[in-house]
DNA sequence: CGTTTTTGACCCGCGC
DNA sequence: GCGCGGGTCAAAAACG
């Protein structure tokens, strides 16, 4: 976008500015008055531009600095946190349910962080923002069963705890014919259950996908397929290979009523590095299930409460019990025993995300909640996607440490392949970009969720190993 | 020839 | 105990 706009830009001025100099003649002075009119609105127009632009990078490097910052600043008080809960092994549901907020989603910034002042104004503005907005948006990471999460979204702490928490992670993940061992004495029952549960959350992605499957980044294989009971459409069982023991699991399947929609869920956490165009999903995952968990230990009271709808940055968070509400997208299926959060990105025409968790009984164990993400404006996937930075650098999740993947698997060119690229559609959004820059980068769960949101709608142009071509590479070929 | 997909068999939980 | 349905296994086939 920069680009485009400098290059216009400089090359017209220089052109103009030539064709500025004939003077005057008299037959055709009028004429090239209006001309000179017309350049000279052009030229203020350049000006214009160019500021914005200017304007733009300034805000997008102070943007950078602060969500550094900011990334600084959690992982600060994460490390804190970690050390104080090693005290306090089991965190009570009564403890939970004394937090302040009816509903409360926390993907990466902690609300109720008192201590520690930041640096930046805007960045405790933005904070105070989303108090006020009356959702919060941020991993809770107060919670010891959402740690080995945690820590695979937060890539930046130190190797001794990422590893250390990689071990307890595969212990609890990977689904051991034997007792656990004695490590997870100190934890007690209570967190066996929810560790359990945590391996259970499943996050259901809906997009509309010609293809047999999304292309989320990963690689997975087949392994079983069934036709289930109320859809003629088989479901598909997949596992990720990536790593050998990675648990991580798929099902896919086409929706009955709506054929050209594609469920997918994906349940478990990946054990391994992943591909800078696979971070998006499987941070949106583990968060999206962290999400549904914490939040059902907090909103058995809060969701007494009716449907809430709250702005965060021009975009539309709705909150509402479901727990009545029959799943649309899950007409006849059996309503699944594990708690599930469903991503719906099919609605793009109106633009809506929603995210919401669904498939409970009214009876059932699990807490309903439903939760959709909606824009008043138009085009907001594009601009989404067309933000590189979501996926590339900025985001703090699971930075893959490229070098060090060396599962050979993957093809280098898996890497970094969807963000890249030309693309006509960016132009013409630059209010809605403002506004969801804002947003975006008030809260990189946020983003993180959007993006990878994003990532599985558009990135379902491709086959499942085939690279990520289709509308994903032309929507990333914006930024850059 | 190694990897992936296909597909019938099998296992398990649940409701009756 | 039986049937049903979801999920997984694993041998065979297909693929590159």
């Amino acid at each position: 976008m920069e680009a485009r706009l400098n290059i216009s830009s400089s090359g017209g001025a220089s052109k103009e500015e030539k064709s500025d100099e004939p003077v005057c003649l008299e037959e055709n002075c009028s004429i090239e008055a209006s001309k000179e009119d017309e350049l000279e609105s052009a030229k203020a127009e350049m000006r214009e531009v160019r500021e914005e632009n200017t304007r733009l990078k300034m805000m997008l490097e102070q943007i950078e600095k602060e969500y550094k910052s900011l990334q600084r600043h959690f992982i600060d008080i994460f490390q804190q946190e970690t050390k104080k809960n090693s005290n306090i092994p089991v965190i009570t549901l009564d403890e939970r349910i004394k937090e302040p907020e009816l509903v409360s989603l926390r993907l990466g910034l902690s609300p109720s962080e008192p201590h520690k002042d930041d640096n930046t104004n805007s960045s405790s503005k933005i904070r105070e923002e989303q108090l006020n907005s009356g959702l919060k948006l941020g991993l809770d990471y107060n919670l010891r069963r959402s740690k080995s999460d945690l820590m695979e979204l937060v890539s930046d702490t130190s190797p001794e705890n990422s590893l250390e928490e990689r071990k307890k992670e595969e212990a609890g993940e990977t689904r051991p014919p034997s007792k656990v061992s004695t490590t997870t004495a100190e934890s007690g029952d209570d967190e066996q259950s929810q560790l359990s549960s945590v391996k259970r959350a499943r996050v259901s992605v809906r997009a509309r996908c010609d293809t047999t499957t999304m292309n989320d980044g990963c690689q997975w294989r087949k392994y079983g397929q069934k036709i289930a009971k109320g859809n003629p459409c088989p479901r598909a069982y997949y596992r990720c290979t990536m790593a050998p023991a990675c648990p991580v699991r798929k099902q896919v399947q086409r929706c009955a009523e709506e054929m050209s929609v594609l469920i997918t869920t994906y349940e478990g956490t990946h054990n391994h590095p992943l591909p800078i165009s696979a971070t998006a999903m499987a941070s949106t995952t583990s968060a999206a299930a962290t999400m549904l968990l914490s939040g059902s230990s907090t909103t058995q009271i809060g969701l007494q409460s009716s449907d809430t709808t709250s702005q965060i940055h021009g975009l539309n968070v709705n909150l509402s019990e479901n727990s009545r509400r029959r799943p649309l997208y899950l007409p006849n299926s059996p309503l699944p025993a594990f708690p599930t959060v469903t991503l719906d990105l099919t609605s793009s025409s109106s633009t809506q995300f929603n995210l919401f968790s669904s498939s409970f009984q009214s009876t059932s164990r699990f807490p309903s909640k439903n939760l959709s993400f909606s824009s008043s404006e138009s085009n907001i996937l594009p601009t989404f996607w067309a933000d590189g930075s979501l996926s590339q650098g900025t985001i703090p999740y699971n930075k893959t440490p490229i070098g060090s993947l060396n599962l050979g698997r993957p093809s280098p060119e898996h890497f970094y392949q969807p963000y890249f690229g030309n693309n006509q559609r960016a132009s013409s959004q630059q209010p809605l970009t403002e506004t969801l820059t804002k947003a975006i980068t008030s809260d990189p769960s946020f983003q993180s969720v959007v993006a990878a949101a994003i990532s599985s709608m558009v990135g379902g142009g491709g086959g499942e190993t085939q690279g990520n071509h289709g509308r994903g590479e032309s929507f990333g070929k914006n930024f850059k």
